[in-house]
Order: structure tokens, then sequence, then C-alpha cells
DNA sequence: TAGATAATTAGACAATCATCGAAATGATGC
DNA sequence: GCATCATTTCGATGATTGTCTAATTATCTA
């Protein structure tokens, strides 16, 4: 389970992460996303109704936690579900703690 | 040396350094005020000259940066000197890390 | 096939923000 | 006092971005 693979992030990719941690709705949809513990279970609409935010927005956020590689999102018939890529995310860490 | 005592971020401190670290010059900045390691030695010109940016937009950023509590100032006679507040900023890491 | 549900896309708008030049502040030295 | 240097503040501008509604795509079911 999520063998730590060593993670590799571009500049880009870096700043694409930080840009998408800077947003509070898109860090607590991340939240959100993490501590669904079951895969699969969680689509959009369970974050929607959390936050009062159009489908569009959402879709929007999403989109850009995914461009970042801080999820990943898996399609099957009419719902999706999302998963926190965390190996992304420590290094994201990681490189921020080298200051 | 930077005696580690418990950091605690409000939100809207977390959400202020998400968002200063977010934009790259701000972030290469940080970098450069943390590697110099001789207090006092770091003025707004070295910073100035490395990257291509006025002194106005400059003293903005570097505003910023404090007014997240990731840098500290303290200014004598002319020139200032900036340094990292390494306890701020892991603890930002450290909350980011629960996801 | 038609209707309902889930999510995306397109287009527009408002707010935020990075940036600059110019003026102002403050400290040092002549 | 006056000139110079370092930094800040002011005001404006252009770019980015978060948000929405409306329309579209895709999937499931009756």
């Amino acid at each position: 389970m999520s063998t730590s693979k060593p993670v590799r992030l571009t500049d880009k990719q870096f700043e694409q992460i930080a840009k998408a941690l800077a947003e509070p709705r898109r860090y607590q949809i991340l939240k959100k996303i993490g501590s669904c513990k079951k895969e699969g279970s969680m689509g959009c609409q369970a974050i929607q109704e959390e936050h009062d935010i159009s489908a569009a927005t959402l879709s929007h956020h999403i989109k850009e936690l995914e461009t970042a590689g801080l999820v990943t999102i898996t399609r099957e018939g009419k719902t999706m579900s999302m998963s926190v890529q965390r190996d992304v995310l420590h290094a994201y860490l990681e490189k921020l703690s080298k200051i």
C-alpha cells in the first residue's frame, strides 16, 4: 500500500501544488477527499453538499487538484472516485522543509 | 538556538502562509533569505539584484512574507535584516502532512 | 426511447493580486 | 542643511482566478 517510491517534482508541478493549496476551499476539498477511507465512495455531491458551492466551481477545483497531481480520479459510469496522492504531497512538503 | 516551542497557526495565518508560498518569486525570496547564514548581512539589494524586480514589488513581497509570519525583519539604520521563521514554516508543514 | 442524474465545458463577471513608476519616509554623511 | 542611499507607500494597470448560469456530454434506468 502506497509503496513510497521517490516522487520527483518539476518546478512547474511544485508551483501548481502550492497554488492548489493556497485556495482555502481547495484545501478543504483535499482534506475531505483524504478523510474518506473507503475508496470509491466519494463523489462530488458529498463535497458539494458540505460546501456551499456550485457543481461547476467544484469541478474546476477538483481539476486543479488533479492537474497538480495531488489527487487521482477514476471515473466509473456516472460517478467518480478520488484519492489523495500522498506521495506527491509529501514530496512537496519535503522540498519546502529544505528552506 | 530556535528552541522549538510549539507554534499554533490560526486558520487565517495558515491561509496567509499558503498564499505567500504560492507565488514563485516569494518562494525564491524566502529561500534566499533562508540561505543567508550570517544574520544581518541580507539587505533588499542583494535580492533585488538576483531577481529582475523593482524595489516596490520586492518590498511588497517581503511584507507578505512578514505578515504571514514566515520571516521576521529587524531594521537597523539604513538597512534591514531578515530571517526565516522555521518554527512557523514547520508548523505549516506539520498541519499539511496531516492530510 | 425518454427522462433523470453526474459531471464537464463554455462564457462572462467580479475580485484579487503582481507589477511598476513616482513620490514619500527615514537614516547617514558631508 | 543638503545630498544620497534604502525602503516604503501611493495610485494605477494588466493578468490571473474563483465564481456563477446555462448548455453539453455521458451514464443509468424505467
